[in-house]
DNA sequence: CTATTGACGACAT
DNA sequence: CATGTCGCCAATA
């Protein structure tokens, strides 16, 4: 099964989908803030909504719903624990400092 | 339909 | 830099 296709497939609200579907756009080593990410969905504001759908987050490993954070640096929640969310981004590449991320201003995505 | 809830965000203190 | 407040949005009770 593809991530995509079990996504589509999936009886979750329209705007999950977008969201999970929009992350998949973003490239191991990269993050993108809530409010980002609600952008690339299409719906610009829904930073907190976002979270929440992160939350619930059917597609676990799929998803990679930890390369999302906060607008101020910080990596902020995760459902396995901040640690574990810090460790995998790192693992990844990021840069990350007392749960902040480091060059927070040069990786943001537009 | 209204009220509550949260992996947020901008700003003030 | 660390809190606290208030506003925001979609999901859910």
């Amino acid at each position: 099964m593809s991530n995509l296709s079990s996504i589509n497939k999936a009886d979750i609200s329209d705007f999950e989908k977008r969201v999970y579907l929009a992350l998949l756009k973003v490239p191991k080593g990269q993050v993108v803030t809530y409010g980002a990410l609600a952008k690339l969905a299409g719906f610009p504001g829904a930073a907190r909504a976002v979270g929440s759908a992160m939350n619930k987050n059917p597609f676990a490993p799929s998803v990679a719903c930890h390369r999302v954070v906060r607008s101020d640096g910080s990596v902020g929640e995760f459902a396995y624990g901040t640690k574990r969310k810090i460790a995998m981004l790192r693992k990844e590449g990021v840069r990350i400092e007392k749960e902040r991320i480091t060059d927070f201003k040069e990786i943001k995505i537009a």
